[in-house]
RNA sequence: GCGGGCGUCGCCAAGUGGUUAAGGCAGCGGCUUGUGGCGCCGCCAUUCGGGGGUUCGAAUCCCCUCGCUCGCCCCA
């Protein structure tokens, strides 16, 4: 009977160091792309009342009714691994009065956690980095956001990115349209695939985004939502086109774009790649105005986004290798070996990268495990050198081109003292 | 939740019913009692995700199960 294997579970990914220079990029390049904008870090917890997401996306989403990770804590406090980040941010930013302080400039970067079936792009643990602009109504801070998310993906060099654009007004065109979509529908049920007549009943503006060839064609003489928005919503999805082509954002718009989360009114965004297979979405978002209210605090203007970053990961073509150490240090014999634990310290303690050798392996070992990790400069202590307080100094690969005084496949022998000055000189050519 | 594909050493990978389960990479040890990037030699899966069955005999066939993967769904 063999032992139960222990692995993650399903779902779950572990990012091995290969890996994580890559995540290191990213978080880098958004901490200053953030920074840049005056926009500010806020962390939430992971573990949130299930109420939070329950009334903030909506009891009707799929989020909400089938891919929660929800259980009862030992209080019997129903609660919930946060599924996104919004709902968390919003009800921050109402917990703590910050939207008594005029608007807010926000984003995070986190794990989310939906239980579904896992897939290229899709984990049940999987990372978010999001913006949300909070306090502010207008088309401009739309705009802003969306440039936001378009050029730190431009930053991260990735190509072949579409910006999908379409509106979903307000609440109150919403409703309207929802029923004049709804009665046109329903004289036409037999012509509809039977996942979209369920959505009938459920989520009705979702079967616009149906897959199903004969349902879209269909759709295609069904009322629009964009000709039934009343004239102040429209004149606003025009005012946030004309702001993008003033900042030469290039984007599509695309009627059938409406987004799973109840809160969204107005702009609704995605940002797209063709290289993603199916879960093409790399960035989301849209307006809430709404949101802040629903959650119990004043009513509050929101616009934001999220990206899911292993989707960003799988885009920048994933690995990478440590950076080589510019020194490695070889040692073998007791009193040797102490005397290098004590130099990788004052080295790395000049700001150098040092790799002190472990393995007590012979010498030959060393060099070639040094020259594996492709290390600059090889400092070797043995017995000898330890004994007369020396250590030895090589280059491990061509030395810089600058006419070093140290010679490939010479070999200097100096006192401990001088090695950190002359290491730092010689790695400095 | 529903379909399709797959599961042999840390990684890649041969093997499709018959005595000891190729090979490569990585790792470890040696050739070289203290000098690498090359080479050579040796070591490294009583076992083929797990369980059951068929058979004289199974990694190879059947059933169940677990996991991975791709798609549906949904979204980041």
């Amino acid at each position: 009977m063999a032992l139960e294997r222990l692995q993650t579970l399903r779902g779950m990914v572990d990012l091995l160091p290969r890996q994580t220079m890559v995540w290191q990029q990213v978080e880098e390049q958004a901490r200053h792309h953030f920074h840049r904008a005056g926009v500010r870090e806020i962390r939430t917890p992971l573990l949130e009342a299930t109420a939070l997401f329950a009334r903030g996306i909506g009891e009707a989403t799929d989020v909400v009714c089938k891919e929660m990770y929800s259980f009862q804590d030992r209080g019997q406090r129903s609660c919930t691994l946060r599924p996104e980040g919004t709902a968390s941010v919003v009800r921050a930013a109402i917990q703590h009065g910050l939207l008594n302080q005029g608007h807010q400039r926000l984003w995070y970067m986190g794990p989310m956690f939906r239980y579904e079936r896992p897939q290229a792009g899709r984990q049940r643990q999987f990372h978010q980095l999001g913006l949300e602009l909070l306090g502010v109504a207008e088309e401009r801070s739309d705009v802003d956001a969306m440039a936001m998310a378009w050029d730190l993906l431009g930053d991260l060099g990735i190509q072949g990115l579409q910006l999908q654009l379409n509106t979903l007004g307000t609440p109150e065109d919403r409703r309207c349209y929802r029923e004049q979509l709804v009665g046109w529908l329903e004289q036409r049920v037999q012509q509809l695939d039977p996942d979209s007549r369920q959505r009938l009943a459920t989520n009705p503006l979702r079967i616009l985004d149906s897959k199903n060839n004969t349902t879209q064609d269909l759709l295609r003489e069904a009322p629009q939502l964009l000709t039934t928005l009343g004239k102040e919503s429209r004149e606003r999805f025009e005012g946030v086109c004309q702001l993008l082509q003033a900042l030469d954002i290039p984007f599509v718009i695309t009627p059938q774009l409406v987004r799973g989360l109840d809160y969204y009114t107005h702009t609704a965004f995605e940002i797209t790649s063709d290289q993603l297979g199916a879960q093409a979405t790399v960035c989301g978002g849209g307006r809430y105005d709404g949101l802040a209210a629903i959650l119990g605090g004043p009513p509050t203007a929101g616009m934001g986004w999220a990206m899911g970053i292993e989707r960003l990961v799988l885009l920048l073509g994933s690995q990478k290798d440590a950076t080589p150490p510019q020194v490695v240090l070889l040692n073998r014999g007791e009193s040797a070996q102490v005397r290098a634990l004590v130099l990788a310290r004052q080295l790395r303690q000049a700001k150098l990268h040092v790799e002190l050798d472990l393995s007590g392996a012979t010498f030959a070992r060393q060099f070639r495990r040094a020259d594996r990790l492709g290390g600059r400069l090889a400092v070797i202590i043995g017995e000898q050198e330890a004994q007369a307080g020396v250590v030895k100094l090589k280059w491990l690969h061509h030395p810089p081109q600058s006419g070093s005084d140290l010679d490939m496949g010479e070999e200097w022998t100096l006192p401990a003292a001088e090695v950190s000055k002359t290491v730092e000189r010689l790695l400095a050519d």
